[in-house]
DNA sequence: TCATCCGCTCAAACCGCTTTGGACGCCGCA
DNA sequence: TGCGGCGTCCAAAGCGGTTTGAGCGGATGA
């Protein structure tokens, strides 16, 4: 069924058809009801290509996923992120096209999405430190909203960041505060901008009790399971070895709790762990006692909140750029204590 | 950009343009050539929906990720599957839609695809027992590849399936020969189609050694951490504790891990588990000795397969149903060993 | 030498919708 | 009665490509 056959049907004009289907004043009640009915009868759907041709409109948001070059992973916190953003479009009417794009190929796809009018405009994953993205996204003029932010970006453009920073100070601090000294920093890529401003507000809390970080302590990597169990267990070897770690991502403390474990120590006795904890819907940290001390943001609402400012400002062009900051809430739970005297190794495994 | 403007520049017709960029043989090679620096030099490229207006082709394909009403999250194989689809839609040159649908309007999202005419085949996620949106599609028309297959279902169709049924038999045999007779089901929903198989195949396992199954000791919910934890615990706590867990991902034994952990017993001595392993990217279970004894098959590769079949059965229409059954891979890690005498419970938490 | 064919190119129709610029009939007002 | 204004509706011109059918000049064959 298309617009012509039904405006045939009805005896009455394309153009009749189409505003009283998009709701223009210009057509009567009752044609607008008589519309109405006979497309719902027919099971009449405007055909999207065709509008958004003649519309100037895609009514899709482009998401270009980077994929590390090493491993070529889909990091699962884009799934919640998604899932949030992805309410938010059904719910206005949006599609979203997903492009998997390698990271050396970014600015390429972003020329392309922008040429090819497949989207109206997109959210930004995943931003580096100075991304280029950011400078050749507003050079080419296509509406975006960046999920955390660019150090040294020149432009001013829009973000929902959550407060990295603060959230790993107080964290630092909660460990200080338990008599802790050696504290490892399991922290993501830090070729990313969040896992910098995570390290900054690390070596912060640090500073501010004159300590000085020890290098030796802190770790970059994609954030897996295994990253978080070896990099654990290498350190729980030493005769120096850490007494609290600090993880960038529930999937890396998971992982360092198995280390713990298999050095026979207990999680919060022996060994403290506080991760930052993005509420991820299969991986939830929220028993009546959560087992993590946590940092926790809820990426789910991050996707909601950067999908709804993207779309106000495409609908409504004057909108400048858009900040928002979200702090995340310091959880309790059971993976910390203070710090022991000594490591009690325990060797009946 | 457009069309026009480089046919003007090249004091071509648009025709002669056209079918230069997309190969057509009606034209020299010298235009050709000719047609191409310029289109190179200027950055051209087809607007994608007035061509796919006019070629009737959408060249994006639809993901429909099915929402359950209970808990409104998105599986995290969801990523790795989608990134193994990805991998083929970027090479082949099509757009990858996701819509994110609440379980009733499936029917309706359909039927809006196709009528809106925004891709040109889709993937179904998920499927249930006996799952009628296979029917609506064939009935629709829209070409479709199932990921997962739906018993019951009265049509022929394309699906990439792993053998749930024969590895958890595989699994299910093991415990017995390790002298396991309590074992517990740790399931996914058992509306889907892929954990009846998967039940389907613990329970021939039992039967063929003369045991009947216990429905006390058979669960089925979303496939979450939490629900892993606070099943084994329940669990655990009984007296007649089962002496094995079989799970239905690596997520959900990670949450049995950790209540084993706190009843002071320990996984492979105390407590077997067997987990059906994704190989999802940031949960790999592939130490020199895994950790998990588990059925290994990669989601990733069948979102390869299946986005390769879905093209081309879009491409060359003629084909019949496509049918791909992926082996799972049976990988002996440390959380199995014999059953043993009796649990000791160990209180010293 | 003339008819035919081939290689290359073009003008125009078309894809299905939105939107501009009227047209038409009817009302109220002077 | 005449005229402007309003409420409805329509024809046609886009949107930016692809594709059909035809034209045109030069080479080929009889």
């Amino acid at each position: 069924m298309k617009l012509r056959e039904l405006s045939e049907l009805l005896q009455l004009s394309q153009t009749t058809v189409s505003r009283a289907l998009n709701g223009y004043p210009e057509v009567s009640e009752a044609t607008r009801r008589r519309v109405l009915e006979a497309a719902r009868a027919h099971g009449y759907r405007a055909n999207v290509r065709a509008r958004s041709l003649a519309t100037g409109r895609a009514m899709a948001i482009g998401h270009v996923i980077p994929l590390t070059v090493r491993h070529e992973m889909v990091n699962p916190v884009f799934s919640d992120f998604i899932a949030g953003a992805g309410e938010v479009y059904a719910a206005r009417g949006y599609d979203m096209v997903l492009s998997l794009v390698p990271d050396e190929k970014q600015a390429e796809a972003y020329h392309e999405l922008k040429t090819k009018g497949s989207v109206d405009g997109l959210i930004v994953h995943a931003p580096a430190a100075g991304d280029k993205r950011i400078h050749l996204l507003t050079e080419i003029g296509l509406p975006f909203v960046v999920h955390g932010r660019a150090t040294d970006a020149l432009d001013d453009y829009s973000w929902v960041d959550m407060n990295n920073t603060r959230a790993f100070r107080r964290a630092t601090e909660l460990l200080l505060d338990l008599g802790h000294r050696r504290i490892a920093l399991v922290n993501g890529l830090e070729s990313l901008d969040f896992a910098l401003r995570r390290r900054a507000g690390f070596e912060a809390a640090l500073r501010a009790r004159g300590l000085e970080p020890d290098p030796g302590l802190i770790f970059s990597d994609e954030m897996t399971e295994g990253y978080g169990h070896d990099t654990a267990r290498a350190l729980l070897a030493r005769p120096d070895a850490p007494t609290a770690f600090l993880a960038s991502s529930i999937i890396v403390a998971i992982g360092i709790r198995r280390a713990i474990e298999e050095a026979g120590l207990k999680m919060g006795r022996d060994v403290s762990v506080i991760t930052h904890d993005d509420d991820l819907g299969y991986l939830q940290n929220r028993a009546e006692v959560p087992v993590f001390t946590a940092t926790r943001s809820s990426v789910r609402e991050a996707g909601r909140q950067a999908a709804t400012i993207l779309l106000d400002q495409i609908e409504n062009r004057a909108e400048g750029p858009v900040h928002v900051m979200l702090e995340a809430e310091f959880i309790l739970g059971q993976s910390t204590g203070p710090a022991p005297k000594s490591i009690q190794h325990d060797e009946a495994t």
